[in-house]
RNA sequence: GGGCCGGUAGCUCAGGCGGUAGAGCAUUUGCCUUUUAAGCAAAGGGUCGCGGGUUCGAGUCCCGCCCGGCUCACCA
């Protein structure tokens, strides 16, 4: 037999010895009277004349460390990422608890009630006077000093990792933490949450392959959305001025450390205002969020120090003028230069081409926050024409840490010259370009009941959270990052064999 | 999809040029009533990712495959 095997066989015995003992070995409910950072906020700053045993506590939490000293003994009690002592005595227990004690393996759920006191080496912990067991574990936890370490199984058993690893759970605080932040500071602007479809006949609002399901009473192909836009501004022609969505895209594009099929996305329209008004919302926001999620402005991320406190901003022109590397540095004449633009890149049109130059020179080295504004209109189907220059759009996008984490425009609220874009994207698409956007006449449709002047924004969630976690991959800021499925686990047969 | 790196006990990791597979934690047994990476003594535990090949002999060398990581391409 295996050791695993043999590990399992002995705690399936051992929950036999439990209910003999008269515990439940996976039991219903324990009334608590604190959480353990409950406890440990309220009395790690009372000294040891202070506690007192007529003061009872009851607390629960998953046994992480064990230590026996014959008729006495001592264990940590894990709850919502804290850890408190207990100590338990054969003097200060009925016989069965202290039985139960003895037998606890490091991974069981267990209530505990006593009294706070400290140790001789002055660790608050509670003495027991009545031990209560909650629920067996069957495997063996990850080892104590070095947590969980094989990534693979951080990602597939994400629960191991939480329980075996503080900074991995605090991530997921964190990144919680960040969503309320955004929600909290739409709401006292007076945006409204709403939820539009994730399933979509057309699919739109971004250039992106989509996921391809279908529905089968209807007999319809319906696509996965690759992005919530084009939805979120029929609400705004229908009278919801300020709306915004936090849910997930699926784009069916590669994996990578800044790539995960399914992703989250805030996105928020605001009527009445243009990019320029998103550009200091954006800056707001972005403060703030790093203050609620950090306590601080300025964010540590991989070795640099991120100021959130106020952006940069540069046109897209200027950036690459500014970030320039090597030698015969462009002028703003030259990046305005077709002639220019196409030595310097294989794009057919200047726009592109200026994206294309835009993504390959600079993006990389935008590690502090920064705003690149005014974007080629051939990038950018559904954003408003700059006035005195229709070749470029009202348009914006956030980088930080060499990444993308906002996207942002005045959007177009004119019919017929969105009908012109979807039509020069769908020439696009004829001459090869798989990702360019679709016709949707249903959405301009909505336009011709007039939309008002908006902006819009889109802000990546999770590659936010990376950098205000110092998260070098997405899948350490996803909770069950995509995997290819592993196979065949055998869980269910062994568990079989233990009955038979 | 390409390149590079990795997969050894439940967990964390060693295994020089091919020669009987190791440590710590965890587990089991014994001792121990304020310990804390508790301690002391003993014991058990391996499909070396999977499948082929070379060899007297493969964890180690070769080929194929699976899973993962990084990176490039693509993308937000």
């Amino acid at each position: 037999m295996s050791l695993e095997d043999e590990l399992l066989k002995q705690r399936w015995e051992r929950i036999r010895e439990i209910e003999s003992l008269g515990f439940h070995a996976y039991g219903r409910k324990y009334d608590f009277t604190h959480t353990v950072p409950q406890i440990l906020n309220e009395y790690s700053a009372k000294t040891a004349e202070e506690l007192s045993p007529d003061f009872k506590v009851r607390v629960s939490g998953r046994v992480k460390t064990f230590r026996s000293k014959g008729k006495a003994g001592f264990a940590h009690l894990s709850q919502n990422g804290e850890q408190l002592q207990i100590y338990v005595r054969s003097d200060a227990v009925c016989p069965s608890d202290f039985r139960l004690f003895q037998i606890l393996d490091i991974g069981d759920v267990i209530g505990a009630e006593g009294y706070l006191f400290r140790t001789r080496t002055g660790e608050l912990t509670v003495h027991v006077e009545h031990l209560e067991f909650l629920a067996k574990t069957l495997f063996s936890m990850p080892e104590k000093w070095h947590g969980l370490e094989d990534i693979e199984m951080r990602y597939r058993q994400r629960y191991l990792d939480l329980i075996a690893n503080p900074e991995s759970r605090k991530v997921f605080v964190v990144r919680s933490r960040i969503i309320a932040s955004l929600r909290r500071q739409l709401e006292e602007r007076g945006f409204i949450e709403v939820e539009t479809p994730m399933m979509q006949p057309l699919y739109g609002g971004a250039t992106a392959r989509p996921f391809v399901t279908h529905h089968n009473t209807l007999d319809i192909d319906l696509y996965l959305r690759i992005a919530p836009e084009l939805y979120l501004k029929r609400l705004v022609v229908g009278g919801l001025d300020r709306v915004y969505e936090i849910n997930r895209n699926f784009r069916n594009e590669g994996l990578s450390t800044q790539h995960n099929p399914e992703f989250t996305m805030l996105e928020f329209y605001q009527a009445y205002t243009d990019y320029r008004g998103l550009m200091d919302l954006s800056a707001d926001l972005l403060r703030q969020v790093a203050l609620d999620a950090t306590g601080s402005t300025e964010v540590g991320y991989e070795g640099a120090k991120l100021d959130f406190s106020a952006p940069r901003r540069f046109t897209m022109r200027q950036a690459v003028v500014e970030f320039w590397k090597g030698d015969n540095r462009p002028t703003l004449d030259n990046v305005r230069d077709p002639e220019w633009l196409k030595e310097h890149s294989h794009k057919s049109s200047p726009g592109e081409a200026l994206t294309e130059i835009f993504e390959n020179t600079v993006e990389e080295q935008l590690i502090q926050p920064t705003i690149i504004y005014d974007y080629p209109v051939e990038t950018s189907p559904l954003s408003k024409a700059k006035p005195d220059d229709p070749e470029f759009v009202e348009r914006f996008e956030i980088y930080a840490a060499g990444m993308e984490i906002a996207n942002a425009y005045t959007e177009l609220n004119d019919p017929q010259e969105q009908r012109r874009r979807f039509e020069m994207q769908i020439a696009m698409h004829e001459k090869g370009d798989e990702e360019a956007h679709q016709m949707d006449e249903d959405y301009i449709r909505a336009l011709c009941y007039g939309m008002p002047p908006a902006g819009g924004e889109g802000v990546g969630i999770d590659r936010l959270t990376m950098i205000l976690t110092n998260s070098r991959s997405i899948r350490d800021v996803i909770l069950f990052p995509l995997l290819r499925p592993e196979g065949e686990i055998g869980i269910a047969g062994r568990l079989r064999a233990l009955e038979s």
